[in-house]
DNA sequence: CCGTTTTTTGATGGCATCTTAACGGACGGT
DNA sequence: ACCGTCCGTTAAGATGCCATCAAAAAACGG
């Protein structure tokens, strides 16, 4: 695992907050810290973390109040760690859009694997007939591994900067399909970001001059004029 | 658009086995029934489910190797239910790739809520350029995929400009109604535009002479003279 | 703290697309 | 037959959108 997966905890009791942080640092992941709702918010769009793990006691607003602030801009993966052991705040959280939730106490090694899961989700969805193997994705020449954050053309090592190979993972999860401007901006730079799809464009002249034999002539990476641009599919 | 998701259940105990599909029929899911392992592996590629729920203990074979088998060539959602409660059979189920672990004895709106969850994954819950819609259509030479924003004349690839598509594609959602000028206007143009309709006529134009061989005889949208177009349905 | 990489913003040019205008044919009513 | 309405078609000017280059600003690493 070359790049980290940034996780963002979110606990009030600093007990249980430094030892899930301590667990996942020692289990190669980077660690960012939120004690109530608000700062959490904050610390979401700026930080742009790949999995949220979150606790719904907290003392300023309701954990769902965030779950549902987050699932109204992205589908970033969020894990609810909860004391409360009814069914039906299992159900509403679920069905607000949360990953996994998992009760306290909970033993390190399941949350681990609770983690790994809800973050191979992010990488794998079944674009084509289901035929993916986990951790990659392939199509022509090109590669994509999701597990090193590698980027293969031809099986050489191609160089992507951190925001190029998550515009190219993201369009590569969704292989097949249009993905409109505003869908990725918000995606990739969160809910405060501008509406403005020049950045992409930059990024995109970036990726296809590293990706592309011929940048005017895409192989891979099509445009869709006024809606978004495409990842290349096995089916053209 | 389906209507039901179909589930397989995986469980050798009978009554377990029929309490679940009971439960997942009364709440929309169609469910097809598997006692044994080798039984449920055929099931499931001539079956093709939307869902797996999987009991590890099945007389016939470790279930760990159906997930095992099923990970090899899809990513099929599966959920394992069991009762070893021990915390390594959860890690290593969720690491062979099961997307959820519950525990027997289990509630019923938990299940369903994780049913949920695991189908939502597989859906792609992005916004194409205003018409929501998904899939294919297809009638006669014509296919409009709506995932690429293309269209196809006998498998050809027929290019379209954004307006014109989203003419096509309204068009193909309705198919064998007639749609009136006004509301394919405000329906593309929005509802501050002029209700002038010139230019649906161009854009007709333009598209009658990609996608008909004789434009002046369609074969796919037809005029309904002072009401508005038309899209041939299955049966002309 | 400085040099380097990365990200963001600004500006330009070209091409595809949109829009509007004008004309002609078909049809129906008077 | 004449006129008006409605639709199809073509053409041309205006606009919008995208790729690309360049440079400023920010983040990063030692």
């Amino acid at each position: 695992m070359k790049l980290k997966d940034k996780v963002l905890i979110i606990e009030d009791e600093p007990s249980i907050r430094n030892f899930i942080s301590t667990v996942l640092t020692a289990n190669g992941y980077d660690t960012i810290l939120a004690a109530q709702g608000s700062e959490a918010l904050s610390m979401i769009s700026s930080h742009c973390p790949d999995l949220i793990i979150l606790d719904l006691g907290l003392p300023d607003m309701d954990g769902l109040d965030i779950l549902r602030d987050v699932r109204s801009w992205s589908n970033l993966p969020v894990i609810v760690v909860s004391a409360r052991t009814h069914e039906h705040d299992k159900v509403e959280a679920l069905d607000l859009g949360a990953d996994d939730y998992i009760e306290k106490p909970f033993g390190t090694s399941e949350l681990l694997a609770r983690i790994r899961t809800a973050i191979r989700h992010t990488r794998t969805p079944l674009a084509n007939g289901g035929i993916a193997q986990s951790g990659k994705f392939c199509v022509g020449a090109l590669t994509i591994d999701y597990d090193k954050h590698h980027v293969l053309m031809d099986g050489q090592d191609v160089h992507l900067t951190l925001n190029e190979f998550k515009i190219v993972a993201l369009l590569g999860k969704y292989a097949g399909k249009v993905l409109t401007y505003d869908y990725m901006i918000r995606e990739i730079w969160g809910p405060k970001a501008k509406a403005d799809n020049q950045i992409l464009r930059v990024n995109m002249a970036n990726i296809r001059r590293k990706l592309e034999a011929n940048p005017a002539e895409p192989e891979y990476i099509f445009t869709e004029i006024g809606v978004g641009y495409r990842m290349r599919d096995e089916d053209t």
